[in-house]
DNA sequence: GGGTATAGGGATAATTTTAGCCCTATGCTA
DNA sequence: TAGCATAGGGCTAAAATTATCCCTATACCC
């Protein structure tokens, strides 16, 4: 897996934070774990727009920078649950100031017209 | 120039932000911007790693979505700058909140020790 | 046995994003 | 005249990101 790397030409630390949560489906895993999705097949069931594999490696990205914590149950059928690391809850706000600004740009589409939806 | 979009399968508030500053430079810019550097020249000195054209392509994208606004003074040698819209200003917040915790980040590279520097 | 569900890997293709190079045009200064 | 600065466009290549397809393994149910 391309290992994702701090770009060193970014100093201010948009680019550290892009970095982490810069991934298509970031920002949503990390918003669906925080509501207490934790398993790879609930988080699956809330994306299905996303591939299996594209979200198994966008968690073990997420795993990789600290922000959650992969914990597997040795049990049959395997069972694997997903917590936030205390790194992955300091995003929180951020997270939340993100989703806010999205979700009324979202419901106000009158605010800037000239944006297309694909 | 490839136009973005707001990627249908991301519904969350999220995927609308993502999509309009997710640009490798736009955060940047757009923290630029505010701080009052105005005319190209002046952020591509700011941002000596990018080239000249990918700025143009990001301001140019940040203009479409309506994020910023480009005023052309007609005197030569040309001058030109960009300034915030309402809507621009509207992201202050996300983009403070964003570079904060970005910042404290690159303070405290022991919060997270895996983290591989490019 | 054939189907379900669980969680994931390998290899490769397609797409998107970013970068690089060279082009335009004008006026100023040396 | 040559060089610098201003602000950009066109075209193409490289790099990064996402998606697609098929593979593993186990236990349960019918």
């Amino acid at each position: 897996m391309a290992k994702r790397k701090i770009p060193k030409d970014l100093d201010c630390g948009m680019g550290m934070i892009m970095e982490i949560i810069g991934g298509k489906w970031k920002p949503c895993l990390i918003h669906n774990i925080w509501k207490g999705h934790k398993r790879p097949s609930e988080l699956q069931r809330l994306n299905p727009k996303a591939t299996r594999r594209v979200l198994y490696q966008q968690l073990q990205e997420l795993e990789e920078h600290g922000i959650i914590r992969r914990v597997v149950y040795p049990v049959l059928p395997p069972k694997v649950e997903y917590f936030l690391t205390d790194l992955g809850l300091s995003l929180l706000p951020v997270i939340s100031v993100m989703d806010e600004w999205g979700t009324q740009y979202l419901e106000n589409p009158g605010l800037h017209p000239k944006l297309k939806i694909a």
